[in-house]
DNA sequence: TAATTCAATGCAAGGGAAGTGCATTATTCG
DNA sequence: CGAATAATGCACTTCCCTTGCATTGAATTA
């Protein structure tokens, strides 16, 4: 059980405390988040900050992108130990129609998906859009 | 083997010049194409006529949307007898990392992706990454 | 400690795509 | 033809993302 601090310079990133509140912010949210997301949170914080904060982490691979066809770049954390870059270990996402929220399927891998000859995959993205289990009243 | 007129006709779209030259650019190209691809072919076209012609064409479901990730919304015309908005029917799209270009890959359907209890798929988007047909030299 | 260095932060501005209101032009129909 | 309706063109706006540059802050070294 290492503490955000550590695990911020386990990969290799300074830390601060407006990075600290960041990740915190993010593992608390149990959906992806838009950087206005963010930018509400934290109404002192400059959008740059912001912004530059979660590029950093998305560099240093502790959060992934998410496009989820909203248009809106959302962003989670990954899993301990993804690898995002990796295509075998891809999840899906979840974006609810109703509530506008998008979630991560960490355990609902991508499956194998068949291209046709001469086509390379290197990557898949994959989005499910429905109604998510909070708002199907279940 | 009906006209393009007859098409349009038949998808209650009037038929006026513009449209036509869209729709022939459209079937004339074997890639998704953005707005900025039409506003190219079309210099002395207004942009919002190009606009709105395409999303005519989208309301009535002769060109579908396609969000491959790259933030840009491209554009594809609808197989014969598409059915866009039912689930089954879906086709993959393939984005080269190469060239950059999206195709629509019509006869590979998506498969049947499960989601977690309470959750309920309506729609998938899914996009496949990688090297082109053309690309990888084959 | 003081000076140096480099990264993080803050401020401002810009670009690009998408969308809308409204006037003008073209087409359809009585 | 004249009226009604739809298409087109122009201007403007909004929203999100991104970057340049100055400033602040922290760490390192003399
Ligand atoms: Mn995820
Ligand atoms: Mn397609
Ligand atoms: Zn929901
Ligand atoms: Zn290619």
């Amino acid at each position: 059980m290492q503490t955000i601090e550590e695990l911020l310079e386990a990969n290799n990133i300074r830390v601060t405390a407006m990075r600290l509140l960041i990740y915190k912010f993010l593992a608390q949210k149990k959906v992806a988040v838009t950087l206005s997301d963010i930018e509400n949170a934290f109404e002192k914080a400059d959008r740059t900050t912001l912004y530059r904060t979660i590029k950093t982490f998305e560099e240093k691979a502790i959060v992934h992108q998410i496009d989820d066809g909203t248009g809106i770049t959302k962003y989670a954390l990954c899993e301990k130990g993804c690898n995002c870059e990796i295509e075998t270990d891809l999840h899906l996402h979840f974006h609810c129609n109703n509530c506008n929220e998008t979630i991560c399927l960490t355990d609902h891998k991508i499956p194998q998906i068949k291209v046709p000859n001469g086509f390379i995959s290197e990557n898949v993205n994959l989005v499910v859009k429905g109604i998510c289990d909070k708002c199907s009243g279940e």
